[in-house]
RNA sequence: GGUCCCAUAGCUCAGCUGGAUAGAGCACAGGUUUUCUAAACCUGCGGCCCUUGGUUCGAAUCCAAGUGGGACUACCA
C-alpha cells in the first residue's frame, strides 16, 4: 500500500533529503535529530537545496565545513537522487539529479491544475466577505484594493481545496444613506440615470456631496448668528430632516421606502458595472437592512446571560477591559443598532444560513482592527464556537501623495475613472507597438481590458496586504518591469512559440539539463508550496512575487537558448514542453490574482 | 491614558518559521535585434536594513526600550 503510494506520487524533494540527512547524522555522529530544514540554494551558488550545518557543530564537535563535507559525501553515496554537492563555509549545497527533476516534470506537465489541491478536498467551508460598500457613493480606489484582495484570497483558498463562499455585505441603510436621499428630494428635480446619462452610483454620490455642501452652509450660517459650532451641527435643519427621514424609514414609511428602493437600485446597477469591469462576483449578498434586526436578538441573548449590561442612559454595553479593550457600546439608548450590533447579527445569521460554515474571512481596512477584535471577542463570550475561526483580513489604507482620500471632499480616485484611464493606456501602448494590428475590434477591446486590469490588479496585489500603499495618479501605473503586463507578455510570447511549432511528436528522451532549464524546473517545483503558504497567510502578494520570479527565469532562458531552432529534436521537444508548462503555471498563478493572460499582445 | 500597525537604494517594493557578499522594478548611464514577440535581455550606479540595548555560533528578521509616521479607542461606519 505504502509502496504503491510512492510510485504514484513521487516523494517531495525535501522529504527525500530529510530522511537521508537524518540517517547521515545518525550514522556519522550518532546524532538523533529532527531539526533539519532546507532552504532554496541562492542563485549565486550551485545547487538546488541548502542545508545549514551550524546547528550540528556543538554535538559533533566538528567544524561546520567538516560536517557539511562529510554529510555531503554521505548523501552522495547513499541517495541516488543526489547528484553533487559543494560546501561554502557551513553551507551544504545539494544538487539533485537531472533524473529527479525530469521525473518531477513528468508528473506536472500534463496537469492543468498543477499547484492546486483537489477541489473541495479539505471539507472546510470558508466565507470570504469583501467590498462591503455604502450605497451613497460610487466605489473608489480604497474599495478597489478591498475587492481585488478579497476576490484573490477567495480564489487562493479555493485552490487550497476549501469550499469558498464569496459574499458582500451591503451597507444600504442608516443616516448616511438618508443624506443623499434627502438631497436628491430637495435639489434633484427628478433627475434619474436615464435623464442625466449619469451612472447610477455616481448620480447618488453627487447628491451625497450636495448634502454635505448645503449642510456646511447651514452650519456656517448658524455659527455666524452666534450658535456654538457643535450645537449648530446637531441643530441644522437639514440634519434634523435627515434624522426624521431615518426615523420614518425604520417605521416603514411608504414614501421614504419607495425613494430608498429607487435610489439603491440605481446604485446597484452602477456597482454591477464596476464589479464586472473588475471581473469579480459574489455567491451571496447580504444587506444590512435585512440583518440589522438580528443583531438586536443577539444583544438580548447577551443581556440574559448577564454578559451585557444596561447603562444609566439606557444604552447597552459590554466591558472588555479584562481583554485589553475598553467598554464597548453595543446598542444605543434609543434601542437603535450600531455597527457592531449589525455585525454580530450578520455573523450569527451567516452560520445559520450555512450550517457547514467553518470560518468567515472579513476583508476590511485596518482602521477597523479594533472593531473586529471586539466583535470576535464578544462572539466568543457568547459561546459561539466558530468565533475563534473568524479572521479579519486587514489591509492598509490607500493613500494619495496629499494624504488620505476623503469622499466628501472629493479627493478620491474614482474606480470607474481609474479603470478607464488604465484601459486607455493599454490601448495607446498596444497601438504604439503595433503587434496585433490584425485583431478585430472585439479582440482589441478584450485585450485592452485584459492588459489594463492585469496592470491595475498586479500593482495592487503585489504589495503586502497589511501595508499601506501609495498611489500617485500623476505617475500612471507602469507596464514595464515588475508588473502584470510583463508577466502577461511572457505568457503571450510562450504561446507564440507554441503556435509556431510544427512538432506533432511530443515525446522526448532527455538526460541532461541546461542550468537554465533546471532553474525553471526548480521554480515550477516551488509553486505548490507557494500556493499553500499563500492560503495559510491569506496573501496574494506571495503569488504575485512568485509569478514574477518565474517569469524572469523564463525570460532569461528564452533569451539565452533557442527553443524552435534547437537542432536536437529531443531537446527541442523538451523545451517546448517546458515552455508550455511555464505558461500553464503563470496562467494558474495569475488566475489566483484574478488576472487573465492573453494568447497574444 | 489604553490597544494596534508601519519604518530596507533617490522613488515603489521583495526578503518565508533567524543563516552565505541585503534583492527586484522604476529613475539615471551604457550595451544587445538579418535568428522563436525588444511590453524583453545584459552591465553599471545606488544601502549606519530608524536608534540603542538584549538573546544567539549567527539578527534586516526574534525580544525590550526609544524615535518618527499612521490607525483605532464615539450612542459614526
Amino acid at each position: 500500500m505504502w509502496l504503491f503510494y510512492l510510485i504514484l506520487r513521487p516523494m517531495k524533494a525535501e522529504q527525500l533529503l530529510f530522511e537521508s540527512v537524518k540517517s547521515g547524522l545518525k550514522t556519522l555522529y550518532g546524532l538523533d535529530t529532527n531539526t533539519i530544514s532546507f532552504q532554496k540554494t541562492r542563485k549565486e551558488f550551485e545547487g538546488d537545496f541548502t542545508l545549514v550545518t551550524f546547528p550540528y557543530t556543538k554535538e559533533t564537535k566538528k567544524s561546520p565545513e567538516q560536517v557539511a563535507n562529510e554529510l555531503g559525501a554521505f548523501l552522495l553515496a547513499n541517495n541516488a537522487q543526489v547528484q553533487a554537492f559543494n560546501v561554502v563555509k557551513g553551507f551544504l549545497n545539494i544538487s539533485l539529479s537531472s533524473g529527479f527533476w525530469l521525473s518531477f516534470f513528468e508528473t506536472v506537465k500534463s496537469n492543468a491544475r498543477y499547484g492546486f489541491q483537489k477541489a473541495q478536498s479539505t471539507g472546510k467551508t470558508i466565507m470570504v466577505e469583501y467590498s462591503s460598500p455604502n450605497t451613497n457613493k460610487p466605489l473608489h480606489l480604497g474599495h478597489v484594493r478591498n475587492i481585488l484582495l478579497g476576490y484573490s484570497v477567495a480564489r487562493i483558498l479555493d485552490a487550497n481545496g476549501h469550499t469558498v463562499i464569496k459574499t458582500n455585505l451591503v451597507n444600504d441603510r442608516g443616516i448616511h444613506i438618508c443624506k443623499s436621499m434627502l438631497a436628491w428630494e430637495k435639489f434633484g428635480k427628478g433627475e434619474t440615470p436615464q435623464s442625466s446619462g449619469l451612472k447610477g452610483d455616481h448620480l447618488v454620490g453627487k447628491y451625497y456631496v450636495e448634502f454635505d455642501k448645503a449642510y456646511k452652509k447651514e452650519i456656517a450660517q448658524l455659527v455666524e448668528q452666534g450658535t456654538n459650532k457643535e450645537i449648530a451641527e446637531k441643530e441644522a435643519p437639514l440634519m434634523k430632516e435627515c434624522q426624521e427621514m431615518l426615523r420614518l424609514w425604520e417605521k416603514g414609511d411608504e414614501k421614504v421606502l419607495k425613494l430608498w428602493n429607487t435610489m439603491n437600485a440605481w446604485v446597484y446597477e452602477g456597482f454591477d458595472v464596476t464589479y464586472k469591469s473588475l471581473g469579480v462576483d459574489f455567491d451571496k449578498i447580504y444587506y444590512e437592512s435585512n440583518t440589522y434586526l438580528r443583531g438586536k436578538e443577539v444583544v438580548q441573548q447577551g443581556l440574559e446571560k448577564g454578559l451585557f449590561y444596561k447603562k444609566e442612559n439606557g444604552s447597552i454595553a459590554i466591558d472588555l477591559s479584562a481583554d485589553g479593550l475598553d467598554e464597548k457600546i453595543i446598542l444605543r439608548g434609543d434601542g437603535t443598532s450600531v455597527y457592531i450590533t449589525q455585525d454580530m447579527g450578520t455573523a450569527v445569521e451567516r452560520f445559520m444560513d450555512y450550517p457547514k460554515l467553518n470560518q468567515i474571512v472579513y476583508t476590511v481596512g485596518n482602521e477597523q482592527d479594533y472593531h473586529f477584535k471586539a466583535l470576535f471577542k464578544i462572539l466568543e463570550k457568547l459561546n459561539y464556537t466558530w468565533a475563534k475561526e473568524c479572521y479579519h483580513l486587514s489591509y492598509g489604507m490607500v493613500e494619495l501623495p496629499e494624504g488620505k482620500m476623503k469622499s466628501r471632499e472629493g479627493t478620491v480616485v474614482d474606480a470607474d475613472d481609474l479603470i478607464e484611464v488604465m484601459y486607455n493606456t493599454a490601448k495607446a501602448t498596444t497601438e504604439e507597438l503595433g503587434k496585433v494590428d490584425d485583431f478585430s475590434a472585439e479582440e482589441l477591446n478584450a485585450l485592452y481590458k485584459t492588459v489594463s486590469m492585469g496592470a491595475l490588479k498586479y500593482f495592487i496585489l503585489k504589495v503586502d496586504t497589511k501595508k499601506k500603499m501609495l498611489f500617485d495618479p500623476k505617475e500612471s501605473i507602469d507596464f514595464n518591469g515588475h508588473t502584470g503586463p510583463f508577466i502577461q507578455y511572457t505568457h503571450a510570447r510562450i504561446k507564440s512559440v507554441l503556435r509556431k511549432s510544427s512538432e506533432n511528436e511530443s515525446s522526448y528522451v532527455v538526460t541532461d539539463l541546461h542550468p537554465l532549464e533546471r532553474e525553471i524546473l526548480r521554480g515550477v517545483y516551488d509553486f505548490e508550496a507557494v500556493v499553500e503558504e499563500a492560503g495559510n497567510t491569506y496573501s496574494p502578494a506571495l503569488i504575485a512575487n512568485y509569478a514574477y520570479e518565474l517569469t524572469k527565469l523564463f525570460n532569461r532562458f528564452y533569451h539565452d537558448l533557442s527553443i524552435l531552432k534547437e537542432e536536437d529534436a529531443n531537446k527541442r521537444r523538451f523545451r517546448l514542453a517546458l515552455s508550455a508548462n511555464c505558461a500553464q503555471v503563470l496562467n494558474n498563478a495569475m488566475g489566483l490574482l484574478g488576472i487573465q493572460v492573453p494568447e497574444r499582445m
